[in-house]
DNA sequence: GGATATACCTACATCGCTGTATGTAAAGTG
DNA sequence: CACTTTACATACAGCGATGTAGGTATATCC
């Protein structure tokens, strides 16, 4: 076939994508080639090769089209001096909760970046990025608590960076149990209940 | 070279079984070809075929030489009738914690299992393994968090099933947050202190 | 409406890796 | 001391994946 209009260039493009994403999800990137995505998208590696450099590029651009939640995290708590630190923190951490349960090409990015890539090599920057949205979320999130320590919303008997780290802890576990194991459990659900049980303990006084 | 005696074989075995551990570790194990095992090993690929069927089994050989966490804290939180319950399992927690904060090998090995390997294919069992691990712990926890809410152990702010979930997420989030990023915080203390924390939190009446 | 760039497809050349078959020297066995 | 088995090393065959070069038909631009 031949050439078409650049709106239907950009929509193959998307189409690759979306194969591609498919695949690594299904069978894991390295397990995945590159002729196998160009058949799932309905065209050849040509097509591939023509929007992407190779495989790694194809890696990077779909996971630099989802947003992590450490940045939604660090994004939305922004807290310049917030009168309730901890309480908007809670909510911001169940309304990322249930964004992750309802959208499901968030969750198959996620959870390929999580299990189905080994990030040596050129994947590195992968991780290289979550690793900064992760410090740029600690970052934060300490400034807040001891922040909340120093104005007496917070228990004394957290000391908060403990207090941080079981907060970043807990969610990340609650995401990762979640999309490892086929989302067994009621995660906007339960998951908001042990962030709140979470919270609860923080304010208690 | 030729053949040494019984003793020295295992100790070859071993050997393939190191360096694989350290190039999984490094480079994922998609990307770890048995050439470079074998040379970091000092043999030839014919050892490794000799002792392993396929870069499947040997991987398989790898993780079964570890015990999970998982299985860790479902054998030693048996809690057949135990006073405290809640107690128990905080401690055998905060062990866990200690007990991987100290072992160099689980950690290569589960760091593997988490971030360097993709489970379809032929590793998918190494997944089931967890998976039933997971089952198992969470079967026995379900049971004792509900005993603890019978017996009035359990905060009844805390419903038994979020009180459980909200621990295994926790113990996950805290060991693959360390895992992941090079252990850049204190396991065995902060991450204690957050166990700690959150069984406070449970038994607050 | 001719030239050119675009958006692919086809064909090829290559290479790393796997698996297996074969060789071989020492260790074990009777 | 024959012989067999063990514990490897070496050599080979083949495939699958990658990257690229070249072809082609259609938009787009002037």
């Amino acid at each position: 076939m031949a050439r078409s209009t650049k709106a239907a260039a950009e929509k193959t493009r998307r189409r690759i994508l979306d194969a591609a994403e498919q695949l690594f999800y299904v069978h894991g990137v390295a397990q995945t080639s590159l002729e196998q995505i160009a058949e799932a998208a309905g065209v050849t590696r040509g097509a591939i090769y023509w929007h992407f450099a190779d495989k790694v590029a194809l890696f990077r651009a779909l996971y630099e089209g989802v947003r992590l939640p450490q940045e939604d995290l660090v994004e939305q708590a922004a807290s310049g001096g917030n009168p309730d630190p901890l309480g908007l923190l809670e909510q911001v951490a169940c309304d990322c909760l249930k964004t992750l349960a309802a959208d499901r090409q968030r969750q198959r990015v996620y959870a390929i970046l999580l299990f189905r890539c080994d990030y040596l090599g050129e994947m590195a920057e992968a991780l290289a990025r979550q690793s900064e949205a992760d410090a740029a979320m600690h970052a934060n999130l300490t400034r807040l608590f001891a922040m909340a320590g120093r104005d007496g919303l917070l228990s004394p008997r957290w000391a908060p960076a403990v207090a941080e780290r079981a907060f970043t802890a807990m969610m990340r576990g609650l995401w990762v149990d979640w999309l490892r194991y086929e989302r067994n459990f009621d995660l906007a659900g339960v998951g908001s209940d042990c962030v709140r049980g979470l919270f609860r303990s923080f304010r208690a006084e």
